[in-house]
DNA sequence: CAGCTGACAGATTTCAATATCTGTCAGCTG
DNA sequence: CAGCTGACAGATATTGAAATCTGTCAGCTG
């Protein structure tokens, strides 16, 4: 029934929720199975986490997590403003219609997660908007872009390619000509920011 | 029991669903009731419509259609494009939030209509794109904007505000600063248009 | 005889009884 | 004694039987 032995960590238990996650989805994964899971009573593993949904919060952040991190490297890179804007819009949303198309049900049990924890999204959305930020002020300093105020237009910038990250229009990501209307959009956008 | 004894036609029909779908929301209007609304038996209504689907799809066609006429007024003036363009976009933004903010059940109710009713609403985005572009083409005529292809630089604005219109961001449409983002967003918007 | 009715079959929804889950905690165990 | 267990109360979810709804159509009605 114990999987392995070692210690109940935190990290432990995400594991196994994320996995509980992926079998069963998002309405049915119960605090029991994770414990199940783990080869532990599910007293154990409300010692690490106080309720289902600060369980929950921790696998969603963690997910998140790790799209911030992908693209950090990119808004930390040294190149051409505009080509590290270009790039990092489209790993964003190369990442996403990855998952989205890669594992539907998965996606769809995360975005059920994020749905409801919208304080870790926001937190999430702020990290992205910082590193467009950064981007963008890179971009006034070399003097490609002319923007009012960098924080504002990095705002404006994730907005406006919305249709291309939020979950809630993942269906149309996998449509002919998507790829194109992404294409057409980053270059208005673009256009928007240069000087 | 009939509140109007003139001829049954699709227009009442129409009518009284609107009204039974605003009292009892999308998941108990039943065709049933409809019909009782109309004090007639429910069998006359399906001389009507072939189908309870055909009948709300009916009835989101009408919702749909009442906003692209205001718009297309708009659309259609004769003052500078990019003013015409920011009060189109406005028009379309103010529109959406004030049926969200002012009566939240019934845009609910409205979200899940167009939610089942993929054809219609894409008819409806069709005829926004189909506007925007006639405002796209009037810029670049007077030389304000320059595109490679107006039609589809049109589809990229109407994506890039996809946010401030798309009934699945409504949340957001009343927080404090959404106006100051969609103003941001405009402006990048416009910039990227212009030549 | 055009248009409406109401009974009907099959599909869907409701509702209440039953089962499971969440979160707590006293006590066990190593 | 730190960490785990398992029984428990209240909350939530499942289930299946009963009620309602959808869509059809033979026949009524004006």
């Amino acid at each position: 029934m114990a999987p392995t032995s070692e210690t109940l960590t935190a990290e432990r238990i995400l594991e196994a929720t994320e996995e509980v996650l992926r079998r069963h989805g998002p309405a049915k994964a119960t605090v029991v199975d994770v414990a199940r899971a783990l080869g532990v009573s599910h007293g154990s593993v409300y010692r690490h986490f106080r309720t289902k949904a600060a369980l929950r919060e921790a696998v969603t952040k963690r997910w998140l997590d790790r799209t911030s991190e992908a693209l950090a490297g990119i808004a930390a890179g040294d190149g051409e403003p505009e080509a590290r804007l270009r790039d990092w819009l489209s790993a964003l949303f190369d990442a996403k219609r990855r998952k989205a198309g890669g594992d539907p049900e998965l996606f769809a049990t995360y975005s059920v997660l994020t749905g409801e924890n919208g304080t870790v999204v926001a937190e999430h959305i702020a990290d992205l908007t910082a590193q467009l930020t950064k981007i963008v002020r890179a971009g006034v300093d070399t003097g490609a872009f002319t923007v009012a105020d960098p924080r504002t237009a990095a705002r404006a910038v994730f907005h406006a390619t919305d249709r291309f990250h939020d979950p809630c229009h993942a269906r149309e990501w996998e449509r002919p000509g998507a790829q194109e209307e992404f294409a057409a959009l980053v270059d208005l956008v673009v256009r928007g920011l240069r000087s």
